[in-house]
DNA sequence: ATTGCTTTGTACCAGACAGTTAATTATGAT
DNA sequence: ATCATAATTAACTGTCTGGTACAAAGCAAT
């Protein structure tokens, strides 16, 4: 298209920049595969909208599966690092809930590609994330986040105790996966009215005060259609 | 001299019974698909696990996303025929509304091929369901059920008004469906914990009382087996 | 400049797989 | 029995696609 004449002649100088290739080649990945699942998903177009060649996407990561497995690391490890963002810590304990649901619905809301690598890792089975020795660490950071405000607020009396902290997380974590992941399907049976924007708002608000609902001795503040 | 009839005993004579062969394919596209998904089940596959060939495949379905689609439907047809069971306008609402959480619970849990169509479906972003006429009539059964309950139970005082029956529904399905659908990836960054028989009537117990907890006035009857 | 390693491009292959052709056999109505 | 039609089979085809062979070019150290 834009072939500048001077330039052209033989094979104009490259910098060697392994990484931003490999980074490029796994963010088309990321794309190809989230809509299009694993076996869906094809090498020749992931190497058409790179910046380079098929031959670099198998002298990077061997064969498709391989690069599947990455894609899938790099995925889970940028959504840890958005949760290590928060800093529930020093608020109070419902607060510190309430905020942690919210910001998980909001998280994949927006990042639907996620959300379908996810789905499509869960179709084999996990059979590729069983691979990655990423996700033994991946446990702790998160549940410990919540038995830390779990016990606070059981410690302030505001919080039953017993509860678990994993079956919280597994809580807010269906009730916000299923949001992204089954809207196709759901919008297409029930209409979209859960999926505007006011419907996702109350549906957001209704995920808080679930989870707050589980784990309160009395009802959480009844909530008039505040948003902050 | 001219061959008889039984010297060919591999060719029995067979009764025609195209509803047995349609339904024979059906069943077995519907583990393969369920299994691999669209673009990864194998219509080669499913023909060699079938009773009868390939060409009847196309003969009965004319290609491949024509299979996917009844299976689909018959997919969907099976599992609303499951809930029509239930008959929950008798009881007391609350009982009603737990027993409703219950049944979504316990179905989608046995029937995790039913889970991953769905699952696979939304991967496409609906776009077979979409053609289905079957669709349209879904949504007002269920809902319809639902908005029965939580009125009676308005009328009764045991529930607060002016809550959504379709929020309630998603509550129900999200919390059932992701308890299957994202099963394999659950369990192997948290354990699996949730997934034994204890876990799960656990989990089953917790969804039940988190959709009770959201629409009554008062918490739900403290359970039980509750200890501080 | 030479050498040896890394990175990139081109062309190609072999197998897989959706879909078809054409011939064969049973069925049912007359 | 006969014939039109429905059901069935096996072999075939064209294309798509994951993966590779091979060679060339850049880079860094000598």
């Amino acid at each position: 298209m834009d072939e500048v004449a001077d330039e052209n002649p033989v094979r104009q100088r490259w910098k060697q920049d392994p990484e931003a290739v490999r980074a490029d080649i796994l963010q088309v990945a990321c794309e190809e595969f989230a809509a299009n699942g694993l076996s869906g998903g094809r090498i020749d177009e992931i190497a058409a909208r790179t910046r380079t060649s098929k031959r670099m996407i198998y002298y990077y990561f061997g064969d498709k599966e391989g690069l599947y497995r990455q894609v899938l690391e790099e995925a889970y490890r940028e959504m840890r690092s958005g949760e290590e963002r928060l800093e529930l810590e020093g608020l109070p304990p419902e607060i510190a809930l309430r905020r942690l649901a919210e910001f998980t619905f909001e998280h994949h809301n927006r990042n639907p590609a996620f959300i379908r690598l996810v789905m499509i890792e869960n179709i084999h089975n996990g059979a590729y994330l069983r691979q990655s020795k990423l996700i033994r660490e991946m446990n702790t950071r998160a549940i410990q986040l919540l038995e830390d405000i779990l016990s606070r607020g059981v410690a302030s009396g505001v919080f039953r105790s017993g509860v678990s902290a994993l079956d919280i997380h597994w809580q807010i974590s269906a009730l916000s996966f299923f949001n992204v992941s089954n809207r196709a399907t759901f919008s297409l049976i029930f209409g979209d009215g859960q999926f505007t924007q006011q419907g996702q708002s109350r549906l957001s608000e209704m995920v808080a005060r679930t989870v707050l609902c589980s784990v309160m001795l009395q009802q959480p503040t009844p909530q008039p259609e505040r948003r902050k």
